[in-house]
DNA sequence: TAGAGGATTGAT
DNA sequence: TCAATCCTCTAC
């Protein structure tokens, strides 16, 4: 177990941590069953910028834990039916975060199909409402830390830089010009990535 | 307190 | 292309 320290979310720069979450191993362990998947597509999102729920420094009851310091989860529901999972990042009051888009399943994969009600794992957390399903993230880990016992991200693959594609983020046209931010990255050629 | 809309998904 | 589905925010 090689846990991500609170110093690695605690910086200024939501792009670098994206970029660098990619490869990373989150982990839950719900109801004392555990899975785990390598991340391999991810968001970032700031309160300079429209796309982002905190745009303006805005708090709300939803966001609100967007505005604590990093290295815990934001859950919220979208759509009315799909969890949505964000790593919080940056300094307490800098509202900024990343939300995990897609995984690699790399254990608990039992689990994973019987909660999504799958016969096979293809595709099964590719895309971030699926991929809370299957891990179990539902919104009572909203302001949960990501170095307690239910929900950690460790140490994983390393992703040479030449491997990481940046690009526009996905869904978010009413932000207008912000919508064109290069602010998604995935793995190259990565068979988890959602389709999109 | 009512109405509109959303960081999605899967079926048509 | 569209409906499902319900929480959140805004305006009145």
């Amino acid at each position: 177990m090689n846990l991500l320290p609170y110093s690695f979310y605690q910086r200024g720069t939501v792009t670098s941590i994206a970029r660098e979450l990619l490869g990373k191993r989150l982990t839950t362990v719900i109801n004392g069953q555990a899975t785990s998947g390598l991340i391999v597509e991810t968001e970032a999102y700031s309160f300079k910028e429209r796309g982002c729920h905190a745009y303006n420094n805005k708090q709300t009851d939803r966001n609100r834990v967007m505005f604590n310091a990093g290295g815990v989860a934001y859950v919220y529901l979208c759509y009315g039916i799909h969890n949505l999972f964000n790593v919080v990042t940056n300094k307490a009051g800098r509202a900024e975060a990343v939300l995990i888009r897609a995984l690699e399943p790399v254990s608990g994969q039992a689990v994973m199909l019987n909660r999504m009600k799958a016969d096979k794992i293809d595709r099964i957390t590719s895309g971030p409402g699926k991929l809370t399903k299957a891990l179990g993230i539902s919104r009572l880990l909203n302001g949960a830390s990501l170095l307690d016992s239910e929900l950690m991200i460790e140490a994983g693959e390393h992703i040479p830089s030449k491997k990481i594609i940046a690009t526009t983020r996905i869904g978010i046209d009413y932000a207008g010009t912000d919508a064109w931010l290069p602010w998604r990255f995935y793995v190259k050629d990565n068979e988890w990535v959602s389709k999109w």
